[in-house]
DNA sequence: GTCTAAAGTTTACACTGTCAACTTGAAAAT
DNA sequence: ATTTTCAAGTTGACAGTGTAAACTTTAGAC
C-alpha cells in the first residue's frame, strides 16, 4: 500500500523495543535500528521528531505491556493475597524487563511532553494504586500506609534488588 | 610541582561533579569538562581509563558527600525521631542533588568494577541500615519490616516524588 | 647535563543526532 | 488517462562524541 515498508513507524518501535530489551538504553542509536529495519539512517525522521520522541513511544509500549500483565491479576476477595500478587507482578516485570523499565522510570524524559506516554503511565499506576487502596480500605487499622507508600515500597524494593544484582552495595546485610 | 595543572585528576572530578549537578548526566562529555579544565580533549585519558571510570569517581564523591551529610544525624535515644531524620536526610539529599543521585543509582555502572565506588556505596548504605535496624530492634513487635524493607521504602518514596516532579504519572491520587 | 617517564598535545577514526536537498511513487484532481 | 501533489523515502553533510596512536614537553634521578 505505502512506499517501501508498509508500516515503518510500528516496525521501528518494535525494533527499538527489542534492541533495548536485549542491549540496554545507552547503546541504542537511531541509525542502528534504522539499519535493522532496512531503511536509510534518516528514515525515522519521517515518523518521529527526534530520538527522544521515538523512545517515548517505546516507553509507552512498555507501560502498555506492564498494564496488560497487571490486568491478568484479577482481584479476588482475599485482599492480602491480592497485595502479594500485585507486588510480585510488579517486581517480576521489573526483573524480566530490566532495560525497558530503565527506560520507563530512570530515563529522564519529560512525560508531559508526550501525552500518550503520560496516559499509558497513568493507567498502569492507576491499576496498581487501585489494588493497593482496595486492600488498605479493607484493613484500615492494620498498617498506616496509604497507596503511595505501598507503591513506593514496591518500587523501592525492586530498585534495591536490581542494584544488588548489578554487583553492588551489599545491602543484604540485614 | 607538576606539568601544567597541579592536580588535574581531582580538578576533573570536581568539574564533572559540578557539571552533572547543574546539567545532568546525559549532557556531559569528556571533551567539555576537559575544555572547562583548560586542557586538551584527551588529557583526561592520562588519569582515567575511560569516561565510565571518571564517572565512577564522580559517583564515589557523591556517596561520600551523602555519607557526610548522614553522619551529622547523630543517633539519639528517641528511635522514632532517628528514623524520621534518617529518611528525611535521604530524601532531602536526593531532591537537592537529583542529577548526582541519578548517577549514583540509575546510571548503569557495574560497581564491582570500581572498588572505590563500591566501598563508598557500602559505607553509605551501611550507615542507613544501621540506623534503621537500630530502630527496628528496639521495637521488634511494631512493624514487621526489616532494614532492607525500610531502605526500599525510603528509596522508593524518593523515586516516586521525583517521578512526580518530572511532570508525571499523577500518582498523587491517593 | 643527559635520561627517563609521567603528563600533556595533536591528529585521526568511527560513530552519533539531525538538517537540507533530492527522489520516488501512490493516490487525488483534472 | 494524464497530470499534479505530497507523504515517505534517499543521499550527503555537519558538528559533536569516545578513544587510540604518535608526538612533545618538562620535572626530577642519575
Amino acid at each position: 500500500m505505502q512506499y517501501h515498508h508498509g508500516n515503518l513507524r510500528e516496525q521501528l518501535i518494535f525494533c527499538a523495543y527489542d534492541w533495548i530489551s536485549s542491549n540496554g538504553i545507552e547503546s541504542i542509536s537511531l541509525r542502528k535500528i534504522a539499519k535493522i529495519a532496512k531503511v536509510s539512517q534518516t528514515a525515522p525522521y519521517r515518523h518521529f521528531d527526534s530520538k527522544e520522541h521515538m523512545l517515548a513511544e517505546v516507553a509507552t509500549l512498555g507501560f502498555e505491556n506492564f498494564s496488560s500483565k497487571m490486568n491478568k491479576n484479577k482481584t479476588t476477595d482475599n485482599r492480602a493475597d491480592d497485595l502479594v500478587k500485585c507486588g510480585v507482578t510488579y517486581i517480576e516485570f521489573g526483573l524480566a524487563n530490566e532495560h525497558i523499565i530503565d527506560l520507563m522510570f530512570n530515563y529522564p524524559m519529560k512525560k508531559t511532553d508526550f501525552p500518550e506516554l503520560l496516559a499509558a503511565a497513568d493507567k498502569a499506576f492507576g491499576m496498581l494504586l487501585k489494588r493497593l487502596q482496595h486492600l488498605h480500605q479493607g484493613n484500615a487499622d492494620s498498617l498506616q500506609l496509604n497507596g503511595i507508600s505501598m507503591l513506593a515500597y514496591v518500587h523501592g524494593l525492586l530498585a534495591i534488588i536490581r542494584i544488588n544484582q548489578r554487583g553492588d552495595t551489599s545491602a543484604q546485610t540485614a
